[in-house]
RNA sequence: GCCCGGGUAGCUCAGGGGUAGAGCAGUGGACUGAAAAUCCUCGUGUCGGUGGUUCGAUUCCGCCCCCGGGCA
């Protein structure tokens, strides 16, 4: 397993263990498994995905939805490689991966409409009403956790701390895996995170949002990708290129420092390995 | 050279005789199916410099420096 924030070599240290000593390389990205941005979610091109396997890269398509609970799905088969290596910044999926997920019914569409469409009121007080437990332990001001648990109690009739008490065992325990942390330089690494935007926009970037850009509404999870929303902002006319450039640098270097956070937090048992090298 | 308007937190700016705030950036944190998402926390800086008035000046006055704009 190898685990890193965003820009700090991951997939290029992975390519290298497969090449030397063989094995397939899992995505554990959230972002990386939409088809529609390869330049821009940094997903590897043609001449890389050639020098060795690769899976879970680009495999949903737009306006699909997905989720952790797809991708544990998604990676669960392909654990019986002989030598998987798991690559990603997602340190959820990780989580999922190495601690267990509960396994819950699908959340359906009109469900999660209905939430929409109800204020953060009256979701926490229904969420008080049934599932008590939850709305003491989360974070009740946080719309994305409140609304979770309503609608796993609107979806399922049972409430989400009950469904999450039975979470199984985990796939793949961190202690039968190689854990590695790449933790890089924060100068080293804000620096390499504007070089890399610089260098997607001449891969054509910006191509791929403007192929999208009709289809916006209906594009689900990759909308979220970094650099989307304000590249779309600019094909618009919102905004100018480089005000564009200048927040997507900014909002990457914010998503590296969620990503420190994370890893300092939940992976302090993993094997740190410094970028860059200092020697 | 003269006339206006400015010089306050990394940036953009607000304020005003009792040594100062906001937004953004940044920091630390939370997070079991939207997670590249979502949410919480943290603001002392020669208030351009220097004299003066005052019990007290960043705030008022003089001079100087710098940046805009206008007139020559």
């Amino acid at each position: 397993m190898i685990a890193g924030p965003t820009a700090s070599g991951k997939s290029a240290l992975a390519l290298a263990i497969a090449e030397h000593g063989g094995g397939r390389i899992l995505n554990a990205d959230a972002l990386q498994v939409y088809e529609c941005f390869r330049v821009l979610t940094a997903r590897p091109d043609a001449d890389e995905l050639a020098r060795a396997p690769h899976a879970l890269y680009g495999h949903v398509s737009a306006g699909t939805d997905y989720s952790v609970g797809a991708w544990l799905r998604d990676v669960a088969p392909l654990l019986d490689d002989l030598r998987p290596i798991i690559v990603g910044g997602t340190g959820l999926y990780f989580r999922a991966l190495t601690e267990g997920l509960a396994e819950i019914p699908e959340v359906p569409a009109e469900v999660r409409q209905e939430a929409d469409g109800m204020t953060h009121a009256a979701l926490l007080a229904e969420l008080d009403r049934h599932d008590p437990e939850l709305s003491a332990r989360i974070d009740r001001v946080n719309r994305a956790r409140v609304q979770r648990g309503w609608e796993v109690w609107r979806a399922t009739g049972r409430a989400l701390s009950l469904w999450q008490a039975e979470t199984a065992p985990p796939l793949l325990p961190v202690d039968r895996a190689t854990p590695i942390l790449l933790e890089a330089e924060p100068d080293w690494l804000t620096a390499r995170i504007a070089t890399r935007f610089e260098a997607m926009l001449k891969e054509g970037a910006l191509e791929e949002v403007r192929s999208v850009l009709p289809d916006w509404e209906r594009l689900g999870g990759a909308r979220k990708a970094i650099g989307a929303p304000e590249l779309a902002a600019h094909l618009r006319g919102d905004i100018d290129l480089a005000t564009a450039t200048e927040r997507a640098i900014i909002a990457s270097r914010q998503y590296a420092k969620r990503q420190r956070t994370w890893f300092r937090a939940r992976m302090g048992g993993w094997q740190s390995i410094l970028v860059p090298a200092t020697g």
